[in-house]
RNA sequence: GGGGCCGUGGGGUAGCCUGGUAUAUCCUUUCGGCUUUGGGAGCCGGAGACCCGAGUUCAAAUCUCGGCGGCCCCA
């Protein structure tokens, strides 16, 4: 068992799922994967963290799973956005349904009826709710497993009503908050990039992106807040009674992010030996490797049970199987285990423990005394706090700042490239008609980049903004 | 949207061009046994495959067509 190197990424992160048993790509339908166990307790550890942070100011609902084609169809724009890749149930046995039933590609049209029925007076606002669901999307494109999806099983789509657009406006930037402190403990860098109007999502006033950049140097949007102003409120007829006695339409928010979260988080972070995860999202956090040698296995193991007390807090896990160390160390590194114990007569006999980090792969000892909760606590942090500078480091190498048009041509199809352009749809077609897609402006600066946001615009020399082009998935 | 390549045990492959030599090759995996354990040990024995359908032929893993699935390139 092999994995390719991290370099043929494309291969690596197909392989990667299938070695450390995150995902079964052979199920028999394209687009659609199967979760393993050890992928599926990532998965909910990470959505965990994602719970948490929405727990704070939103309520967890749940929402059919299926539309009715009359309201599917009654946001135009919206319905425009994914009329053509939407799933329809037509039949129920063998009769033919009245009205057609739409597999959810997201549950906008879903929940803004019932919204109507739940919103009477200012009191009920704000309204913030989420859900955990999946959702449907025939991709005609090249699917892939946790990145394009035909089923994508872990959208966390959040839906939020405000009094005003002001109010709606002051939700978008709490979102971008939940969504920062989501990716920061994941310790994946990102950009925040305002889209272009021209790609913004179908029935929003304004769409605000969270992408980052994949070892390959493809970019790959990882959450997004839509501020759907009025639009969907008009159609939905969905108003209060103000305190002035009159009645409003409310102004919505809605955000999302999907599995794509795992996808980064194996792919930024991982290496040619496999995965690395974060101290708090590995299901396995501490493994032991006890190398027994005949005729001491009782002191060795005698002195497992002692450091074993000492982590007992913490998902750890005694490998006794019968293979030779050396196989396990490339087994759990495989599977992105942060914190290996090599105990062995040697340590038993000086009650140390030889102690590995994933993300560095060197080794040191620490006597058996200074193992404590706090020790192990101060470990993840040190561990969180590197992953993301290596992460960021790699992320620098496949960004190139641009301030002379007669360069583009050299890196828009290799980089991700930052250049000022300012926000006419003339400008945006000029460059990407170059060969890069046009991400959008950063909305702020991420602490990695040193550059203003303003400067004239490379096509036009009018004012411009700092701009993101790439490939993207 | 356009073009190309490919489907052989659980995973990776040889065989295909030029149909028959064959009990379908090798590595890995897996199960049983012996032995071993400080970075992927060794030996012995067992398990496991020609994507689906139709066609051509005395004969198809091999040739043709269709379906399903996968990969790559271009827009």
């Amino acid at each position: 068992m092999t994995l390719p190197k991290k370099d043929n990424f494309s291969e690596w992160f197909h392989e990667i799922l299938q070695f450390a048993e995150i995902m079964d790509v052979r199920y028999p339908v394209k687009g659609l994967y199967v979760w393993f166990p050890f992928g599926f307790k990532i998965r909910q550890l990470v959505y965990g963290k994602l719970r948490e942070i929405m727990d704070r100011e939103h309520s967890e609902v749940y929402f059919p799973a299926l539309i009715p084609e009359t309201e599917l169809k009654r946001e135009s724009e919206h319905i425009r956005g994914f009329e053509d890749e939407v799933y329809w149930i037509t039949h129920g046995g063998f009769s033919p349904l009245d009205v057609k039933l739409a597999l959810r590609p997201t549950s906008e049209t879903a929940m803004y009826p019932m919204f109507k029925l739940w919103i009477r007076n200012h009191a009920d606002l704000p309204l913030r709710v989420y859900q955990i669901v999946n959702t449907f999307r025939y991709e005609t494109k090249h699917t892939r497993p946790l990145i394009r999806l035909r089923e994508i099983t872990s959208f966390k789509e959040a839906h939020t009503a405000h009094r005003s657009y002001e109010e709606a406006e002051e939700q978008v930037e709490r979102a971008i908050r939940c969504y920062k402190e989501f990716y920061d403990f994941l310790a994946i860098p990102y950009m925040i990039i305002r889209r272009p109007d021209w790609d913004k999502f179908p029935g929003a006033v304004y769409t605000i992106a969270f992408d980052t950049i994949m070892p390959d140097g493809r970019t790959l949007q990882i959450g997004t807040v839509h501020h759907l102003g009025d639009n969907f409120a008009r159609t939905f007829d969905i108003k209060y009674e103000a305190v002035d006695g009159n009645h409003y339409y409310v102004h919505q928010t809605c955000y999302g992010i999907s599995e794509r979260c795992i996808a980064s988080l194996i792919g930024i972070h991982g290496d040619d030996f496999g995965l690395v995860l974060p101290f708090e999202v590995a299901p396995i956090q501490i493994v032991l490797i006890p190398i027994l040698y005949k005729g001491k296995e009782k002191e060795v193991l005698g002195f497992c049970e002692e450091v074993i007390e000492r982590i007992k807090n913490f998902k750890y896990f005694i490998d006794l199987g019968e293979e030779r160390p050396g196989a396990k160390y490339y087994r759990w590194e495989l599977k992105g285990v942060p914190i290996r114990f090599e105990i062995g007569p040697r340590e038993a006999e000086s009650r140390e423990v030889v102690v590995s980090f994933r993300n560095e792969r060197r080794k040191f000892s620490v006597s058996v005394e200074e193992i404590n909760e706090e020790k192990i606590k101060n470990w993840s942090e040190e561990i969180r706090k590197r992953l993301r500078e290596g992460a960021i480091h790699s992320i620098l190498q496949k960004l190139k700042f641009i301030n002379d048009l007669s360069k583009i041509d050299e890196f828009i199809r290799s980089s991700v490239v930052l250049l000022y352009l300012c926000k006419e749809k003339t400008c945006g077609e000029e460059i990407e008609n170059r060969g890069g897609k046009l991400l959008g402006w950063l909305k702020e600066l991420p602490d990695f980049l040193n550059y203003s946001l303003e400067g004239n615009c490379l096509v036009c020399g009018e004012k411009g903004f700092l701009a993101v082009t790439a490939r993207s998935y």
